[in-house]
DNA sequence: AGCCTATGCGAAC
DNA sequence: TTCGCCTAGGCTG
């Protein structure tokens, strides 16, 4: 379930749990054992994100590098270890001390997990757009990309280098919320469209870090009764293919952009059209 | 049980 | 553009 909340909130419960206690890390699995070796029994500083990246610190400057790609994991456990069932690459492990409840932490299903240095954390830092769960980011260069390129929208939002941790369900829930067609060119947009994108994530964001989930409907647009128990968040268009838009009723539409499925309100976000400039035309 | 899909992304073709 | 990663939930049967 990663997107940059995700990551961010990962990043956060990780260092709750484990920083300042020394750790015991091993792969059950096998895959990161050589590295799990060079880590076992020293300190873990904390974890941090950027975009849909996480980075683990240990003292003497070491780094390890997640990425949990579509579908990875690494759910923190409160109480004694129990025995790793199935593939775990990375296991973190606290022993009680002082006061705190000792815990551990199983890394599946990742696609990147490595021991790195601070020049390669530099690297990838400097590969990603502006992120807006970073505090200060500067939105100036994902718009100098943006309203350079006929690029859509809707794959420019995915485009990790032009903005950071934003996702499959961000990016259509941020197109629906800004009445702004996925199609749409980057070049197309105004600055202020574009400004006011980014105001809306900085604010949304957050809020996906607290809950653990991504929540983007209005009040006034959640449908009367009580909400359903499930896992998703309340959400305008993301997987609902076919189901009555939230503000009009029409059928919400599905198209792959990017490589991923994309969903939009026909109606809400009408396809863009640029200015006549001839009377004649048309 | 088996199949499909998935909030991602890099490598291979 | 397609594949691989190799998890997990939901649906079909």
């Amino acid at each position: 379930m990663p997107e940059g909340h995700t990551l961010r909130r990962l990043a956060e419960d990780l260092s709750g749990a484990f920083g300042g206690r020394v750790v015991a890390v091993s792969s059950p699995q096998g895959r990161f054992a050589e590295e799990a070796q060079l880590l076992d029994g020293t300190e873990f500083l904390g974890a941090d994100s950027a975009g849909k990246h996480l980075f683990l610190d240990f003292e003497d400057e070491r780094v390890v590098h997640i990425h949990l790609g579509l579908y990875g994991k690494f759910p923190i456990h409160r109480g004694e270890a129990r025995p790793a069932v199935g593939q775990v690459r990375l296991r973190l492990v606290a022993a009680a001390e002082d006061g705190r409840e000792p815990a551990y932490a199983d890394l599946r299903g990742a696609t990147q997990c490595a021991l790195v240095d601070s020049d390669h954390r530099a690297g990838v830092l400097d590969r990603l757009g502006p992120d807006p769960l970073r505090a200060g980011a500067d939105p100036a260069p994902a718009w100098q990309r943006i309203s350079r390129t006929h690029r859509p929208i809707g794959e420019l939002l995915m485009d990790q280098q032009v903005l950071a941790g934003v996702g499959n369900v961000y990016r259509a829930e941020l197109l629906f919320r800004h009445r702004i067609h996925p199609l749409r060119p980057g070049k197309t947009l105004r600055r202020g469209q574009f400004l006011a994108m980014w105001q809306d994530l900085v604010e949304l964001m957050p809020a996906g870090v607290r809950s653990n989930r991504i929540d983007t409907v209005r009040p006034e647009h959640l449908p009367p009764g009580p909400r359903p128990a499930g896992r998703g968040g309340d959400v305008y268009v993301y997987r609902r293919q076919g189901l009555p838009c939230l503000v009009c009723g029409t059928a919400i539409r599905t198209q792959v952009l990017a490589g991923r499925n994309s969903f939009w309100c026909p109606k809400c976000q009408p396809v863009y059209r640029s200015r006549a400039r001839s009377s004649a035309a048309s």
